[in-house]
DNA sequence: ACTGCGTGTTTTGTATACAAAAATCTTGAC
DNA sequence: GTCAAGATTTTTGTATACAAAACACGCAGT
């Protein structure tokens, strides 16, 4: 089952869809967007399926596939359950971490302090995902680092948006210097708060941005 | 994009692969098998996207589906996370819940206690999985119960398998009892807390119970 | 004018046809 | 007898053809 064109066109419907190049409820028409691609709608459709699974389309049976754009509710709550399963990647990180993977999410957050003094704030958040993803990695459960990434990937697009928050950058790399101290010391319920900590005041900075800036959102119809 | 056979075949695959009818690592023919639902190709590709999705299947370009069963490695990874989602689950739970919310679950509880009396261990199981349900969707957070669910519903032949172990049935339901009280008094971490370990005396008492039973797997070829 | 029904069009879901890649088998050289 | 290269067969991925369900529009009746 080779992906070939059917994994292309999703990584691109993926960005559009995300970017907000489709509204959120458009309808997606199979024969025009087979057409702009210049497939047929067989691998469109694949497309479709594995939007559909990871919650960024709407599969309508006899309908059609609609645009599904996350709420304000459902991303706090998405940032809730981020928030939980990051500080469960630090409390066990806490426990099972080795010295090279202690050594690598410090670099990582060298890097990503670096990127800070540049002021480069595209630098600065693929730094501070790379620090992530160490740390799921660092917690020596693979399911559970597959679902963090799963929903951090989700969530990118908020998560950057928030990072334009004044002052939210030096706050952000304090913190990674708590977690990091958490770390070090092989404090579990440390390291567990303070990434807690650290993804629930992104919900919460994302929150208030949202209510000034989304006042005039169209809800799609059901 | 009516999944009406497609869906159906999902269904049905889904069971097969997670009653074992089908080994792990067994490659799926698609003509086979849709000669086997007399359907075409079409809807049986799209089940299986689906059926990988969730993770059942693993989709390799240009060579096949190949059925995919966790390991114990994965598994014993499985439970901690669920563990980790039902204890956050019972935290938000307690501060959240109504009474009318609080008064279902007690009820189902009750229903639990039931089935346990009758000695009827499918009833305690489907009891038992109502009872985590209302749980999920009494902390309030819908993207959290949607992720509990999902899991859930993975781990269900594994979770039920457990239930077999002698006296597991009575210490569950002294467990929920636990978890009961501390919703009643609103206590979040009590409840974090006794939900946590609720499922993570699963996810222990499946490893002993595979590390007898399960001696001489055959490994599937990667 | 508004509602209910029927026809025609659009669009989805499924089957089949075709192309290309992988797997298998055959044949020949050593 | 073994191995390798080429031909043949399978099998996957994609395109297209077809069936049926949803939708839109017009028309008749009240």
């Amino acid at each position: 089952m080779d992906q070939r064109r059917a994994d292309k066109i999703r990584e691109t419907l993926e960005q559009l869809i995300i970017t907000g190049a489709f509204a959120d409820g458009e309808r997606l028409d199979e024969i025009r967007l087979s057409e702009r691609f210049s497939v047929s709608r067989t691998p469109l459709r694949e497309a479709f399926q594995m939007l559909a699974a990871s919650g960024l389309l709407e599969l309508v049976p006899r309908r059609g596939a609609y645009v599904r754009h996350p709420g304000i509710i459902e991303l706090v709550e998405m940032f809730e359950v981020m928030a939980e399963l990051e500080g469960m990647c630090g409390r066990l990180a806490a426990r099972r971490l080795t010295n090279d993977g202690l050594g690598a999410i410090k670099q990582a957050a060298e890097d990503c302090e670096t990127a800070l003094g540049s002021g480069n704030a595209d630098a600065y958040y693929s730094e501070n995902e790379r620090f992530h993803n160490l740390l799921y990695e660092a917690s020596g459960n693979s399911f559970l680092a597959a679902e963090a990434r799963k929903l951090q990937r989700r969530l990118q697009p908020f998560r950057r948006m928030q990072l334009r928050v004044r002052g939210r950058m030096k706050q952000s790399m304090d913190e990674h210097r708590t977690i990091v101290a958490a770390l070090e010391a092989g404090n579990a319920g440390a390291a567990e708060r303070a990434l807690r900590d650290h993804i629930a005041v992104q919900g919460e900075k994302f929150n208030d941005l949202m209510a000034q800036y989304n006042q005039s959102k169209p809800k799609r119809a059901v």
